[in-house]
DNA sequence: TAGATTGTTAATCGATTAACAATC
DNA sequence: TAGATTGTTAATCGATTAACAATC
């Protein structure tokens, strides 16, 4: 399958990098769509990420060539071709395993629902949570991972359980089928090749916050 | 002040992915602490995380010389190096600022606490919020915003507002001497040069775990 | 000693930026 | 036409990896 419209046989795979970055472009299209505009340059596409103007056309033409010369991008093909090539022009059901603070945040997030992801299963050990039904769904033990991954063809999966009961959770889930895993454990999880882990650590977040704000805080007594 | 502990004036900044990295070092380097161990390898602190060893020795040599040949690193000794040199060898009041659900969530989250970050002001709009009190802390309206950064020395912020209040109450932030911010919103933020800002947001991470597997899943008919 | 492992230099690799002919 | 903007090539920049003398 080719996702360009003209040109590029699309062989080598995208670098991580222009992936995050036309995940970006995408939601400043979306954006650009909802102030009524049609059409824009690459130079609009970057500018509230800081990302420079040859930067974007490089990172877009790695998919093909979606712009006029003069001209520039408009806005709805270019926001339905990037969908389509990051994969959100359909929907993704997602289970979410480990209902703790965490998982019943995500679960009420309106940032997955808007962009096609959906959990539909919840997996937890705990007998109490089991049976609950949390946003219409109800909660499984983890024995019945593989039925409800068959039941709902799910790739994707949330991990959100403690940092101790992370490997082995995972080892379950991909043993079940699962190709991607969205993992808020602070541990490093070992997967086999065919397996996508996106690590969400929020405290290694912080502390490279805390490290750039210390820079330029040393010698600064506290006032702004 | 000179945070290695030979050579090196440390002049240039760390980019950013070196630190990054080390924050994956200290958190290895704290796992084989609480395993037992006293000494490790530039190889046995990047296994993990798929870094080579001469990654590791890279990084760790921007901030000093911290091993020795022949034997390694000396764990105990390399965790409180690196902590200095990350900033987290002190405590990090923290405030947070919009308390839906993620903010809830973030209130609890466990990994906050063991790295020294404490959420020590909750800010919020809603008149049923404010007064209340969570884990120990009563929610402000944002007028009180300048007074609570002052009285708890604050530098940083947690931002879980809604998309459509966060460049303004990121801006109010900022007038008040904040100089780190963690954005949960899933808008970009225009913020001033000296004000630091990492975006934690979901949705784009997990658009990008979705491209992954949808590439390793084409032509492959669902079932593992 | 032989084996392990460092810090550092050199070689490789990839990513970003600038420049520009082509186009509208 | 003049001005704007593309896609792409070339130049620059930075980051990763390999190699190795020095050390324990």
């Amino acid at each position: 399958m080719d996702l360009s419209r003209n040109g590029h046989p699309n062989t080598k795979p995208a670098p991580k990098a222009v992936v995050g970055r036309v995940s970006l472009y995408l939601r400043q299209l979306e954006s650009l769509q909802r102030q009524g505009l049609t059409k824009t340059s690459s130079h609009q596409l970057g500018e509230p990420f800081g990302i420079k103007n040859a930067q974007v056309r490089k990172d877009l033409a790695f998919f093909g060539q979606f712009g006029r010369p003069g001209i520039g991008y408009h806005i709805n093909d270019l926001i339905l071709v990037l969908r389509r090539i990051l994969g959100v022009d359909k929907d993704w059901p997602l289970i979410l395993v480990g209902l703790g603070n965490l998982g019943r945040a995500l679960l009420r997030y309106r940032g997955f629902q808007s962009r096609r992801f959906h959990i539909v299963a919840i997996f937890d050990t705990d007998p109490k949570k089991i049976g609950q039904t949390y946003q219409g769904v109800t909660v499984e033990p983890l024995d019945a991972l593989r039925k409800g991954i068959a039941a709902h063809k799910t790739s994707l999966a949330l991990l959100c359980v403690p940092a101790d009961a992370a490997q082995r959770v995972a080892d379950l889930m991909i043993a079940v089928g699962i190709r991607g895993i969205l993992n808020f454990a602070p541990v490093p999880l070992a997967v086999p090749p065919q397996v996508s882990v996106i690590a969400v650590d929020l405290s290694i977040q912080l502390e490279n916050l805390a490290y750039k704000v210390q820079g330029s805080l040393d010698g600064v007594s506290w006032a702004g």
